[in-house]
RNA sequence: GUAGGUGUAGCUCAGUCGGUUAGAGCAUCAGGUUGUGGUUCUGAGGGCCGUGGGUUCGAUUCCCAUCACUUACCCCA
């Protein structure tokens, strides 16, 4: 028997609802929202995601699907979706053309981890992207979204929001976080290392010890130009405004090198350890870095497989009609109903003639609305009743006339 | 990569203090006198008890290894 790779997984069964579900939802209140749908490659120069998600971060680090292809290409299975949207505006041109453009997409992402509860190697994102938006606007625009995803899921959650200032202040915050570290003794390992690579992930360190030495150190909000701090007041004053409760959590950093100013984790509890189910940011600076024209960029994404376990499904129905045969006669006339009723309803068949009362529990175990059953009389008749099995009422039917 | 937990029927799990034909529920299939269902009743099929080795007269049970799954660490969706 040959089994599924460690960490893949069949999209089936109840699954499978969910997931379609989710789609569905999130499809209909981003197009609300202005966004089209994209769909990129899942192979992609391992370059774009270096470049992007960046060398220091952990999924460039150690969790990439990469290999060499039959044409010696270094190419790779697409660990996050935001690069590969970049490049193909990139690739469209769009850069050059103006203008605010909006993207969402969803499909399979890879990243070569231990699976464990909420985390698998190839997992499914939905996400979205919105380039040539400076506003802080589109940021809450993006958050609101997002709730309101959540809200129609009958999902719970919890918000957490900060602001990682930007090329004015960022690189300044940076040294003087810098020095710090340089005073402290006594950091991790993992702390070292990203005091020398990106100091920023210092700040979300796991390490209980890392955290108390942190105490003292400065904090990205108290560090903020004019501009990051306004953006971030009136970020946050757009979400009083519509009554989203939120955490500010100087601390967010996310592993993603190219975020910068607003940062968001949608978090859930009950999940197990990997609890959040969104997250996302501003990118300003990630389209040029990938050799675009200066484009601002905000986007996020979520973890379809996380929301699964959280969705609240709505309860099933009755739905479709079945049509049986009595007998061996009635088969050819209740095939050609089966395909005519099909061109506008979902209907359950049995191919061979049946007891009325195997047929009946044939159509309960369908979950189906109506039921037909074709016999003898109603091959003399050309009629048939119609049964809906909810209510029990019965009406006669000419063939025709359903 | 590290640590814990678990591998028995399609699924969820009992069980064997080592001893003849390994159990249940659900699911599947077939019936319950010939045209009315769901939460009825009867029956049937279905298991190299994860794999390899060791101890033993005898292992699904004990021991070791291995593989798989799972949870957690790291990190993230």
């Amino acid at each position: 028997m040959v089994n599924p790779l460690r960490g893949m997984k069949d999209t089936v069964g109840e699954f499978s609802e969910k997931y379609t579900y989710v789609v569905e939802n999130c499809t209909k209140i981003a197009k609300n929202y202005g966004f089209s749908f994209i769909e990129t490659p899942i192979l992609e120069e391992t370059q774009l995601f270096k470049r992007s998600v960046g060398e220091s971060s952990d999924i460039v680090g150690k969790e990439m699907y990469q290999f060499i292809d039959k044409g010696q290409n270094d190419v790779c299975m697409r660990p996050e979706g935001t690069a590969g949207v970049v490049r193909a505006f990139i690739t469209q041109k769009y850069d050059r053309a103006g203008g605010i453009k909006r993207f969402f997409y969803h499909g399979p992402m890879f990243r070569y981890e231990r699976p464990q509860k909420g985390r698998l190697r190839q997992f499914h994102q939905f996400g979205a992207e919105t380039f040539g938006q400076e506003s802080v606007k589109e940021d809450a625009m993006i958050i609101l979204m997002l709730k309101e995803m959540f809200d129609v899921l009958g999902i719970t959650y919890r918000l957490q929001i900060n602001s990682l200032g930007d090329f004015n202040c960022m690189p300044q915050y940076r040294d003087n976080l810098v020095k710090f570290l340089d005073k402290t003794e006594g950091l991790c390992e993992d702390c070292q290392r990203r005091k020398l690579t990106n100091p920023i992930r210092v700040l979300d360190c796991k390490n209980e010890h890392c955290q108390s030495l942190l105490k003292d150190a400065p904090m990205l909000l108290d560090n903020l130009c004019s501009t990051c701090k306004d953006d971030f007041e009136e970020l946050k004053s757009i979400l009083d405004g519509f009554n989203v409760t939120y955490e500010v959590d100087t601390k967010l950093v996310r592993g993603l090198d190219y975020y910068n100013k607003t940062a968001f984790e949608f978090i859930s509890d009950g999940i197990g350890a990997q609890n959040a189910i969104a997250g996302g940011g501003r990118y300003d600076k990630l389209v040029e870095f990938l050799d675009g024209r200066p484009t601002a960029g905000v986007g996020f994404a979520m973890g379809i497989e996380r929301l699964a376990d959280l969705v609240v499904m709505p309860e099933t129905k009755k739905e479709g009609y079945y049509i049986g045969a009595l007998s061996e006669d009635a088969l050819k006339q209740v095939f050609q109903l089966v395909v005519k009723k099909r061109k506008t309803d979902a209907v359950h068949t049995l191919y061979s003639a049946k007891s009325i009362k195997a047929h009946l529990k044939a159509a309960d175990k369908a979950n189906a609305k109506f039921f037909i059953c074709i016999g003898d009389d109603e091959l003399k008749n050309q009629t048939l009743v119609l049964k809906d099995l909810e209510t029990k009422e019965e009406k006669i039917l000419k063939w025709d006339e359903l």
